[in-house]
Parts: C-alpha cells; structure tokens; sequence
DNA sequence: GTCTATAGCACGATAGAC
DNA sequence: GTCTATCGTGCTATAGAC
C-alpha cells in the first residue's frame, strides 16, 4: 500500500475512534508508519488529510447501505435489513460521530460529506417507504420522509445508547422496537 | 457564584459544546475567570472536574424528562410531550454526546452517569408505555421497553442528523415519523 | 484560596538536508 | 519522497510565594 494510502487508512481509523479533535498527525503517523514530512508532503495538513478520509468512509457507508436497500425483497424486507444487518455497534456510526466534533461542525468542507452522506441515506429510505406504502406494507397515513427520519435516528441513536452501556443490547432493542411499530396496519408482516 | 461552582458551570458548557477531548483546564480557567492554582486547588484535575459537571448535567437532564414525563395527561401525551418538548437541537444532547468522546468511555466513572441517566430515561419510558398499551393506547403487540430504546434513540440520532444538517429540520421530521408510527393502531389517537 | 512560575511533553506545521 | 531538526504554542500538572 503505498504512502499516501496508509495515512488516510490511518486517518480513519482514528477518526472513527477519537473523532477529529481526539486525533493529531503524531497518532496518523505513527498508525501509518510514515513520518512526519512524508505526512506534509502528500497532504495539505490535518484538515485535508481528514477530508480525504472522511469522504472515502463516507463513499464506503453509501456503497453498504445500498447493497442492503437495494438489494431483493420487498421494500419492508429491505428496511428490516438495512436495520439488521451486521454493525460494530459499540465502535458506533464513523460518520454520525463526526457531528459531534465541533472542528467538524465548523468547517463547511469536512461537514459536507457528512450531511450528504446522511441526506442520501434518508432520500434512499423515504423512496423505499413511498414504495412499500403503495403496496399496502406500510401504512397509508405514514410520510416516507418522516419514516426515513425516523429509521435512520433510530440507528444513530441506537449507538448512543450502546456505547454508554457498554453493550449492544439497546441497539438492538430499539431496532426491534421500531420494526415492530412498522409492523403494524401491515397484516402481512404480521403473518410470518 | 464561588469559584468551584464558576468552575463546574464553565466545565459543564465546554463539555456541551467541545467534549471532553476538545476541553482543555485552561479554556475552563478561563470561561471560569480562575487562574490556574484556583482550578487544582477545589479539583485533583481535569477527570475530577469533567466528573462533577457531568453528575449535574445527568442530574438536570433526569429531572427535566421526569417534569414531562411525570406531568398530565395519558401516558401517550406524555410520551408526545417529551418527544415535542423545546430543545437546542443543535447543540446536541449535553449526556449522549459524551458517548463519542474515547476518554469518557474509557473511564468507568466518567461513563456511568451517561449510563444511568440514559438508562433510567429508557427504564421510564417503557412504564409509561405498558401503561399506555394496558389503556389500549398502544398495539398490544409493541413492548415497553422496545418501544423506550426506539423513542430515546430517536431523539439522540435527531440530534447527529439536525447537526449533520445544520439545520432542526431532520430532528423534527424524525420525531413525527416516530409519532406517527406511535399513532397507528389508536384509534382515539386518530381522532384529534 | 489564589497567584505566578515552571515543568515536561504534545500539538500542528515548516525548513532544509538527503 | 522521506528524513531529522526546529518552531511557537498549548497541554496537564506541580511548586511555592502570597
């Protein structure tokens, strides 16, 4: 792998356990093996070094929630396994933490990928809700971009919860929790 | 205002606004108006301190969800009155975005007021459900404390998509949706 | 109780040799 | 491209005068 490619592998790896503020290019260096002109020669500083980081996780999150959203199944089967399927829970959301930075935050160039990334999740679900409504799988009073809201706070928050209790147990209750809500007025859900 | 409690209130703003990583003794000192000899001679250091301003804001916090949660009306209106209640949306939960911050974690004293004041919350809403639920209220399929996971993730994701965002908008529309889903299968809940 | 002084180290970045 | 050296600043904390 060469240079350039570890200090961004690197870069987010701590991005994703310390967050921005919590991360100095001492730590990317050393995670990188690279030392510390060879860090300012391919990247600008911390910022676009994260920027490049973030923005390839946040091509990553894209790319696996689609091929769940995207994948067979009926729209109520896809949102049930974009809630279920696999997470590091307790290392939490890699995009979704980064809103709690205020470096982050403040910086309209580090933000964007982030607001993008979520925005897309939440137009990709709203579409799929539309979608099950129409089929009678969802109820008919329910707003797809509410829905969307909804599902994807409820896995961001799930992290939260998880990582103050130092156990998954209430992600996963609060999964089961909103797909049994969406369950409901759906009498074919209820069969199974 | 003493200085020990300037000191605590300049903390418990910081850790809001920066997190514990990203709140240094001297940014403290300094929002305090206390030198340096002042802050270590009322604290033994920075975890002291950040753990004195966290007790209180977990404290605050329960006491504020209990003054919703234990108010009037039906167990519902109770639930829909904390999920609308006014919020700095985004400034983000003061207790959940501890949860992102490695240090907080990684020291059990620090991380337990976010455990249990998380956990009590959850612990409240789901009586508060099954009260709901026994009234006819909620589907008597729906699980109390599912039910509290899926509510208190809701708002602490609200707050990762409205920052994400920069924008209420997303908190606002999750809390709908949530309501919405909620609604369904109450017929009384319906009418209004 | 509060102050200033100082410690030892890390921060984020630049310079310039190789 | 990568290295070491260095900069000026800020970190967390201690010491000791007042």
């Amino acid at each position: 792998m060469s240079t350039p490619e570890r200090l961004i592998e690197a870069t987010r790896e701590l991005l994703w356990e310390r967050g921005y503020v919590g991360t100095s290019p001492k730590a990317i260096q050393q995670q990188a093996g690279a030392g510390q002109g060879s860090m300012y020669h391919h990247f600008a500083g911390k910022p676009d070094l994260a920027l490049a980081a973030i923005r390839r996780t946040a091509e990553e999150m894209r790319a696996t929630a689609e091929g769940v959203l995207g994948g067979p199944g009926s729209p109520y089967e896809r949102v049930e396994a974009y809630l279920r399927r696999e997470r590091d829970v307790l290392r939490g959301c890699p995009i979704g933490r980064l809103t709690m930075d205020p470096d982050v935050i403040a910086n309209d160039e580090l933000r964007a990928p982030l607001d993008e990334t979520l925005d897309w999740l939440r137009e990709r679900l709203a579409g799929l809700v539309e979608e099950g409504r129409e089929r009678g799988e969802f109820a008919p009073s329910l707003d797809g971009e509410e829905i969307a809201a909804t599902i994807v706070a409820t896995v961001q928050g799930g992290y939260v919860l998880a990582r103050a209790s130092g156990s998954t147990a209430a992600f996963d209750a609060g999964v089961r929790g909103l797909l049994s809500l969406l369950a409901l007025n759906s009498p074919a859900r209820l069969d199974g």
